[in-house]
DNA sequence: CTATTTGGTCCTATAATAGGACCAGTTGTC
DNA sequence: GACAACTGGTCCTATTATAGGACCAAATAG
């Protein structure tokens, strides 16, 4: 009954993406993952997370099809974490937080890590975000249509 | 000293973000704001939450610029929280939730509700993420530069 | 003026997190 | 192979956050 909220059956698909990764610490753990740590201890290290936190993330993680625990790549006994196609998807989050906090967060000139394009050399342009037939669209060109009431 | 991890100082700006939004409920919030809901009553019914924590959800967003506190739009002695523009430039994040949840929480077939574009009056299209030169790109064509160490 | 709505505060019980002790299996060193 | 160190956890305790609801003052409705 004090349960922890659960949004998994809501009908909002932000509601429900939260449900999976809108904890304190899967989206660092994304993150850490998008930037190619693989093991237990990188993670902790990296995150600075209780051990026993970082233990029920991964696996809630690995659960929701977001990670998947593979063997060690260097053929070691030892198993790895990493990103499925799902977790993936997360990409363009990870990159919205990114460029908001970039915008908002950081004082000018605030050195900060940046996320580089492999090909050009150079930091990224911003994510945008398009219409069917490609105009630019921003929040004010949008407005979200509900899902049919039990009517 | 066991105080709730703060990210504030971090380098990487996703993990600044999440210090200002990553919690529970911020997100929530802020997508209904989107929504156009402004007061209290509005929020506290949306969402269920306890009227406590959508007050500090509320005053925490407030005091980060990403709401503000106005007077009522029509003219009572209540107020209304609104989204500034900091709290606007969150809207590709909860474009990229969506649009994850979409792909990856939801059944074929299954209702939810849908980002419409006002304009074509039919659903969206999918984020996307371009180099400066204008090729899309996807996380395999980046990586993350960290700051420059304390060398 | 009275009743209801609104926008909160405050309290208690439960759940989640932080920090660290502890431990088994793996790996590195000689 | 013996031993030490490393890795990847589990488990315990203390603190913080959340859920749920009682309560209350100001604003509004009738």
């Amino acid at each position: 009954m004090v349960r922890r909220t659960s949004l998994r059956e809501a009908d909002c698909p932000v509601a429900r993406s939260l449900d999976t990764i809108g904890d304190w610490w899967s989206l660092l753990i994304i993150r850490d993952a998008f930037d190619g740590m693989r093991r237990f201890g990188e993670f902790q290290k990296s995150l600075g997370v209780a051990k026993g936190i970082l233990s029920a993330r991964l696996n809630s993680l690995v659960n929701a099809d977001v990670l998947a625990l593979v063997p060690a790549s260097n053929g070691s006994a030892y198993k790895e974490y990493v990103l499925t196609e799902k977790g993936r998807g997360l990409f363009h989050v990870i990159v919205g937080l990114r460029q908001w906090g970039e915008a908002h967060l950081f004082a000018p000139g605030e050195p900060h890590s940046e996320l580089i394009d492999i090909a050009a050399g150079q930091p990224v342009g911003p994510l945008e975000f398009h219409s069917l037939d490609g105009r630019v669209l921003g929040w004010e060109g949008t407005v979200v249509r509900k899902v049919s009431a039990k009517t």
